[in-house]
DNA sequence: AATTGGTTCTGAACCGTTACGGTCACTTCA
DNA sequence: TGAAGTGACCGTAACGGTTCAGAACCAATT
């Protein structure tokens, strides 16, 4: 019983001796029919089986589907497991619960270009989330007619998108470090291109990264130390693929082995920057004393941690993003909202130590 | 150009002057026609700027919508406030992307009985997630001529359902509390209705809990206790709506203020304990050897922070919830999954005080 | 010459609904 | 008393596809 299809509006209607349109009204419209009649299209409705007006059907009559998708360049699954998606989505579904709308999480398969996914999805729109510029679901999204708007990257400039000023802020971050004298510094980043490169990152590969956020977190910093005499391309900048605390740890590791001599270790998120922290505790490095580590995104754990980075409103992200799609009613332009970051000043940073310091002790 | 939809399957056809068809199969079934037809149908398709077959179109014909609907009792980003939520709902993703099904997110108010949403979800299953009995969206629910798998509550005897033991569980923490020495002990439950009591719970509500899961723990306890001649009138189950930290706090404090003798606090869930702790912390007890603290499902928080506790496998019950909808070709009987618990003993419990500790101190 | 088999394409039915523009009987009001 | 209104219901035409049983054609076999 729970899986025939056994009656249908026609159905019901010749049953009934009304027309169609009476029983779709008996359940879309009351007002238009006697109350009488509605009870017993109701009634007749309940004694058939007959389930009410198929979402499909109504949604293919109607036009609207009542959902709005959700692409982001991950497996499903990453949503739940990165702190910062899971904090995106939850903002993402604020807006959708406001607005009395589904969220449709589409499926991907980042290893194949499996774009079919994106083509089935029933949706009134896309949300997508930080995906990479050359990303073939989202080239589908875009031809799909439905609005879209895209987070934190990539920045296309006639889709609407929400976002932050990364290199702004990682720009502000530098600052920071530089005037507490920094200058000899390593990088560890998230993935720059579609395919994986664990390992130091030249950079042209910076230039040229398929991630519109690390490129320009990367640039923020870039000019923020050019700007003081340290030569960029000196300065190690090792990627992860896979954005875990595991692997932050790694890259570090791979960053002090090649010079040990760095007093600060920048990370392009919370995560890295919290494996990082387990890399330079393994070592017995002190931080801030021995080593100066900072983080970005202003994750929950990260803050608890002491962290200092960039707190970024992620849930207002995912908030703005699903507000601009439901409550936008399609205006000419592309509208770009751009939100405020915050400099947050933890534990995890402090002075390097001097030239005598460094071989006498402090 | 990115919002009207200025082709179908068929002005297309007329253009080229097929058969649909024939522009259907290129898209569906490459072998029923010439590669050379099939690039002609597809470069017009790019020329007239159509974005390929309509996935609802497509939906209302093959009857499957390519996406499974989740169902929670709680708003909607609950699902992504929660650790236990996300959890279950990364597992459950993995199941998707396994079968590359999407997953819909039907969003609920549980203010108003607002069944339209489950109305208008185009799905082909669900999957319910920790209702309680007399929810009128799981109603709706059944309803529909779709399979269906709930998870955790309530156990409906013709529906599939994937689950722990939640009684023989607390049971097994009971025994140990016991076995430690503790007869006068407190409870901190969730919600067991549907309208909100911060306040104690009588054996009568705990007995009608609109919630399986919390119906069954307390009654574990209950058992435990009462075998060992301790009378579960007597126990104060305190209970709060809301599934907080800080109404894990307050809980307990309401709980010791009623009777500073209790030896232990049991709570129902990890979040509870962790605010529990916290009570602790603040009225300067120490866990466990002024008091223990107990909690129930094995969240990572809970068991970085020591905690004694029961853990159960979220994250297998959401995929293999997933995998029941998915996989089973849908078999007469009723299929019931029942997950293995294990209790964790943690730094939260021990002895409690001898009479003479209690006094003179240990 | 008739049969067989394979490829390529078509016609028509069907999926289950809602939008639109009526019709019809029955007040209401001047 | 006739015109205008109102409430209740209906017929038709989409909505945009997929599917299945053939038709048409051609080459190869009997």
């Amino acid at each position: 019983m729970h899986s025939r299809r056994p009656a249908t509006l026609a159905s019901l209607a010749a049953e009934l001796g009304v027309s169609r349109t009476t029983v779709s009204n008996a359940y879309n419209r009351p007002d238009q029919l006697s109350p009488e009649l509605r009870r017993r299209v109701l009634e007749t409705a309940r004694r058939l089986g007959y389930p009410g007006p198929d979402p499909v059907a109504r949604s293919l009559r109607t036009r609207k589907a009542g959902a709005v998708g959700l692409l982001l360049t991950e497996n499903l699954s990453y949503a739940f497991r990165d702190p910062g998606a899971v904090r995106f989505l939850e903002g993402l579904a604020l807006a959708c619960e406001d607005a009395g709308q589904g969220l449709h999480l589409v499926p991907v398969n980042p290893e194949r270009a499996d774009v079919a996914s994106v083509h089935r999805a029933g949706v009134d729109g896309f949300v997508v989330y930080s995906v990479p510029d050359d990303d073939p679901h989202l080239a589908a999204v875009l031809e799909r007619p439905v609005p879209t708007v895209i987070s934190d990257q990539p920045d296309l400039s006639d889709v609407d998108r929400v976002g932050i000023d990364d290199n702004a802020a990682m720009s502000e971050l530098a600052q920071h470090l530089i005037s507490l004298g920094h200058r000899r510094v390593g990088v560890v980043c998230m993935r720059l291109g579609s395919h994986r490169n664990d390992d130091f990152a030249t950079v042209e590969r910076q230039r040229n990264a398929h991630f519109h956020v690390q490129r320009a977190r990367l640039a923020g910093l870039a000019g923020a130390f050019e700007s003081v005499g340290t030569a960029w391309s000196n300065v190690p900048v090792v990627e992860r693929f896979d954005h875990t605390i595991a692997g932050g740890a790694t890259a570090a590791a791979q960053l002090l082995d090649r010079d040990p001599q760095v007093t600060a270790l920048i990370c392009t998120s919370d995560i890295l920057a919290l494996g990082a922290l387990e890399e330079a505790r393994r070592r017995g490095l002190r931080v801030p004393q021995d080593l100066t580590i900072t983080g970005f995104d202003g994750i929950h754990a990260a803050v608890q941690a002491g962290l200092t980075t960039v707190d970024q409103p992620i849930l207002e992200k995912g908030r703005e993003a699903g507000k601009l799609l439901l409550n936008g009613p399609d205006p000419g332009r592309p509208r770009k909202v751009t939100l405020a970051t915050k400099l947050v000043l933890g534990n995890t940073s402090g002075r390097p130590h001097t030239a005598e310091e460094r071989w006498f002790g402090p």
